[in-house]
DNA sequence: CAACCGCCCTGGGTGC
DNA sequence: TGCACCCAGGGCGGTT
C-alpha cells in the first residue's frame, strides 16, 4: 500500500518526532524484520545504540534515517510496514517488530508490520550522482518529487523501452515512488491503457503520463495519503483520505467518473489493474 | 542485456 | 463453526 505519497508522510513525521534523538535501546522482536541486514539482530541493535538520528530521507518508497556515526538506517514498508511514535507503555502492538527508546526518555518508534514484506537495515552511504544515497538505493531513480527529477530524460529512456506503459511505469530503476494505486490513476487521467506499449507512445502523451503521476501523487500527499484499512498509517496511527478520490484504483463496477460506463478489473502481473473500458481501450 | 516470472508472507474475507 | 482458498503486492533472484 505505501506508495510516495505515504512514504513521504511518514518521513515527515519522523523528521519532526525523531530528529536529534539520540537511540539508547533497540529491540528486535521478530529476526524477519531485518533480514536485508546479513550481520543479525545483536549487530543491528548494537551499531544503532548511542547513535543520534540527524536527518529523515526518501527516494521513492525507500526512507532512510542519518546517523551521526556515519551510516543510514533503511527502511522499507513493503505492503504494511508502519513507523510508530508511542508513549512507553502504550499496548504493544499485534505485529510490533522494532522498538526504539531515546536518551530524552521521549516517545518510542515502533516498526510495525503485518505482512513482513517491509524491513530495516543498516548500510553504508554511497555516492551517486553527486548526492549520498544507501548502497541498496544506489539503483533506484530518482522520484517526481526530486527536485532533480528529470522528466524529459525519462520520457527517453521510457519511449527506448519494449514493454506495456505501466510495467515502466512500475519500474522503480526508470521512475520510483509509482506503485498499482498511482498508476492506475495516473493512466486513467491520461486515458492510456496499462498494456499500451512504451515504444508506440508519442513523446507528449508519455509526458502527460508522467506529469498525471505526479498531480495524482502531490493530491494524495496533501491529504495525508491512501489509506483502504488500517494498513498503511501515519506515525500517530491515522489514516490518509485519497481512497475517496480514486477514480480507477479499486473501483470494479463502479461508474467511471468521466464517461459512466463501469471500470474493469483486469490481471496484471499476478494483480489487479482497474481501468475504464471506454476511456482506455485496448491497444489493438 | 532487457524483459519477465515466481516467490517471499500474513490475515481478512468469502464460499462451502 | 471451521476449513480451504483467494487476494493484496514491491523487490529481488533466477530464467529466457
Amino acid at each position: 500500500m505505501p506508495e510516495l505519497p505515504e512514504v513521504e508522510v511518514v518521513r515527515r513525521g519522523l523528521e519532526s518526532h525523531a530528529s536529534g534523538r539520540t537511540i539508547t535501546h533497540v529491540d528486535v522482536m521478530h529476526p524477519r524484520a531485518i533480514r536485508r541486514h546479513l550481520p543479525g539482530a545483536v549487530d543491528f541493535a548494537d551499531r544503532l545504540t548511542g547513535v543520534r538520528i540527524d536527518a529523515v530521507r526518501r527516494r521513492g518508497k525507500y526512507l532512510w534515517v542519518e546517523l551521526d556515526s556515519g551510516e543510514a538506517m533503511l527502511a522499507h514498508l513493503g505492503m504494511s510496514g508502519q513507523m510508530l511514535v508511542r508513549d512507553e507503555g502504550y499496548e504493544d502492538e499485534k505485529h510490533l517488530r522494532i522498538r526504539f527508546r531515546f536518551a530524552d526518555k521521549g516517545p518510542e518508534l515502533r516498526f510495525v508490520d503485518q505482512r513482513t514484506f517491509g524491513g530495516l537495515a543498516l548500510s553504508e552511504m554511497v555516492k551517486v550522482d553527486e548526492e549520498l544515497l544507501p548502497a541498496p538505493v544506489a539503483h533506484i531513480a530518482r522520484d517526481p518529487m526530486d527536485p532533480a527529477f528529470d522528466a524529459r530524460e525519462v520520457v527517453k529512456a521510457m519511449r527506448r523501452k519494449h514493454t506495456e506503459v505501466k510495467r515502466a511505469l512500475l519500474d522503480q530503476t526508470l521512475v520510483s515512488g509509482i506503485g498499482n494505486i498511482y498508476a492506475d490513476e495516473a493512466l486513467w487521467r491520461t486515458k492510456l491503457h496499462w498494456a499500451r506499449p512504451t515504444d508506440k507512445l508519442t513523446a507528449p502523451k508519455a509526458t502527460g503520463l508522467l506529469q498525471a503521476a505526479t498531480e495524482v501523487m502531490n493530491e494524495a500527499l496533501k491529504v495525508g495519503g491512501t489509506s483502504f484499512d488500517a494498513l498503511y498509517v501515519n506515525i500517530n496511527g491515522q489514516s490518509g483520505y485519497f481512497d475517496r478520490s480514486l477514480n480507477a484504483y479499486g473501483q470494479e463496477g463502479k461508474p467511471c467518473t468521466r464517461c459512466g460506463t463501469a471500470i474493469r478489473r483486469e490481471p496484471f502481473m499476478n494483480r489487479s489493474s482497474f481501468s475504464c473500458p471506454r476511456c482506455q481501450p485496448h491497444p489493438r
